[in-house]
DNA sequence: ATCGGTTGCGGGAACGTTCCCACGCTCCGG
DNA sequence: CCGGAGCGTGGGAACGTTCCCGCAACCGAT
């Protein structure tokens, strides 16, 4: 029986091994041998010819039988808290890459900042047969029984970002605290007294980190600031604008804000031009988690920037390692996070 | 290649409905009738008892063997020129939430504005046997052959943004020609005589409709702009940026800017900020495509925003509607760009 | 009573691939 | 001359699901 290739039929049936092997004459498990890349236990000559065939056949493999056999989707998944700022992304399509090279799809998940979503995104994931994932949780302890749930399977986990602590997984994340210290330091060096802090969500485990580095910073110098300059705050651009407005009208007086992260920064100095202050001569402004959009406003912010790529290329091979070997021991990496000195902190541009 | 793991342990991962089957003495074609949620022909009480054997033994549906059996990956994938600002990244997580629903998975795939990068995406999105393809087109003409061939197979694409012409696909796309002539209207009402603009490619219909949007503005006031005022330029920040420096020095002047798109002014602001340009006082700038990005900036950007959710809703019922049917007929829907009056055109505010 | 129709269920094929095992053949050292 | 090893190949099970078909029991109408 001759199988005929006709693109302009509109095919119910895709050419599989099968149709190769009938019109070879041969077995359907030499022809999947053949194609199989691996040079065993087929002679030259007839892998030749399948592989002749296959291209005037137009056979594509069916990922979808070779998944089933091989009990794996070949795709990790990817959690993350937002959307708004590059980092997620640059994260996402950095990781893209580097997996796309090992074989591996990527299936990307937005949690919006809530543990339910993120419940609701893991357990889609476990659907999918995930070979692993990629996460930045938005809540240290909420979901912690899918975590393990996971790890019990022998699925991995990679926490990037955000961690949480407790748990025997690997990691990449910046060091939060130190740059946190230097960049209060730095506001403190440039005459601020007043320095107003906008808290990360308390269920995360960077937000005492940063707070931890902007308290001991003040301390150093001796700068006795109540509890009412660290002000509780969501991690959003209207959050931010909102503190900020709060704190104009309630008290306590400030010269300088340093933010969690960069939307809040984004925001308050949104609110803060609103309202007629000048940047950075009334009010400095920095903060932790900078991206591009630092340098897209005016003046420029002020930031602590992790370097994206390079966490993406460490998360994703931690990640490979777990998959191959799931019992290799857990590794957390620190990264450098770079202060960029900007317009919103010195006068001078 | 392969690492063998503990033969005791793969069978403990995964629950089947086999065996659901064996603990409840049933058959598992029963099982599956009971779980495939359609009432027919299963009695009650074994649906009953079925479920509760699922829930109490933590079964989990393999899509892998669904997907085999039903060939398809219940998956589509979303093309994307960029990743920086939120409409990509909004208008994904909006049909991502639409998709989940409808059971349909989605992969994501960056072009970077390179129609070389569109084409491999589009073969890897292939590979995986996707369902459907929502495309926001780097270049009009380059990937032609792509698409028909896609189409050829039965394979719905939707484009969406940015189209390609004489391809007889659905569509969502806002009303560019229209929106930019209002707003070279708003900015000669307010004064401006010399607008300069910064083009999109020449490869792209958006550009052509917002150039002409542009021009027939000026006509209708008889403002009569040599083609010196029409500035060749990327689509990137850097790419605005160094358009307005180069027109800074060379010429002509202009006392205002409309850009093709948000990242273009984004950069031309900071270009004229850095040259201690006064925004809008010494020139006033605006732009198509805006997004939150707009308002984050000081003074915030006069912009027409697309309605990014009202978008996403569209291309994936269109592409729902034509995965269900390949044959219905193809639609193009227009949605209304909003324009958005901010400082950046008008000195109050 | 008989018959067509419905209901609930089980058996088993199919989806396309990989992989284990067995078979026949050749080669080679003892 | 025999036993074992290596090679190229074919047969067929397995992955987990869906779905077609057949069977038995039951029901109401002829």
């Amino acid at each position: 029986m001759q199988l005929n290739e006709d693109p302009r039929e509109p095919r119910s049936r895709y050419i599989t091994i099968k149709d190769i092997a009938a019109s070879l004459g041969i077995s359907k498990s030499t022809v999947s041998r053949a194609l199989s890349g691996e040079a065993h236990n087929v002679c030259p000559e007839t892998r030749r010819k399948v592989e002749a065939e296959a291209i005037r056949l137009g056979y594509r493999r069916n990922e979808l039988a070779a998944n089933l056999r091989s009990q794996s989707n070949h795709v990790v998944g990817i959690v993350v808290p937002e959307v708004l700022t590059p980092f997620s992304m640059s994260f996402i399509t950095e990781v893209q890459k580097i997996l796309l090279g090992a074989g591996y799809g990527v299936t990307i998940a937005v949690s919006d900042e809530s543990p339910e979503i993120e419940r609701a995104n893991l357990e889609m994931l476990n659907r999918q047969r995930v070979d692993g994932i990629l996460i930045s949780t938005c809540h240290t302890s909420a979901n912690r029984d899918v975590y393990e749930n996971f790890l019990q399977r022998r699925i991995p986990l990679v926490f990037f970002d955000r961690t949480v602590p407790e748990l025997n997984v690997s990691c990449v994340c910046s060091n939060d605290y130190l740059k946190s210290f230097f960049l209060v330091e730095d506001l403190i060096y440039a005459g601020c007294r007043r320095i107003l802090h906008l808290e990360g969500p308390v269920h995360l485990q960077n937000s005492s980190e940063r707070r931890k580095g902007w308290r001991e910073a003040l301390e150093k110098f001796r700068i006795d600031l109540g509890e009412e300059y660290s002000i509780p705050c969501g991690v959003g651009i209207d959050d931010g604008a909102s503190a900020v407005e709060r704190v104009m009208n309630e008290g306590p007086e400030f010269d300088s804000i340093f933010c969690f992260t960069e939307t809040q920064a984004l925001g308050a100095k949104r609110a803060l031009q609103k309202l007629g202050c000048r940047i950075p001569e009334d009010v400095a402004i920095c903060c932790m988690s900078g991206t591009v959009l630092s340098t897209l406003v005016y003046p420029q912010l002020t930031a602590a920037e992790q370097p994206v790529g390079e966490m993406a290329a460490i998360a994703a091979d931690l990640l490979l390692e777990k998959i191959h070997d799931f019992s290799a021991p857990a590794r957390s990496i620190v990264v450098d996070a770079r202060i960029q000195r900007r317009g919103s902190t010195t006068s001078k541009n």
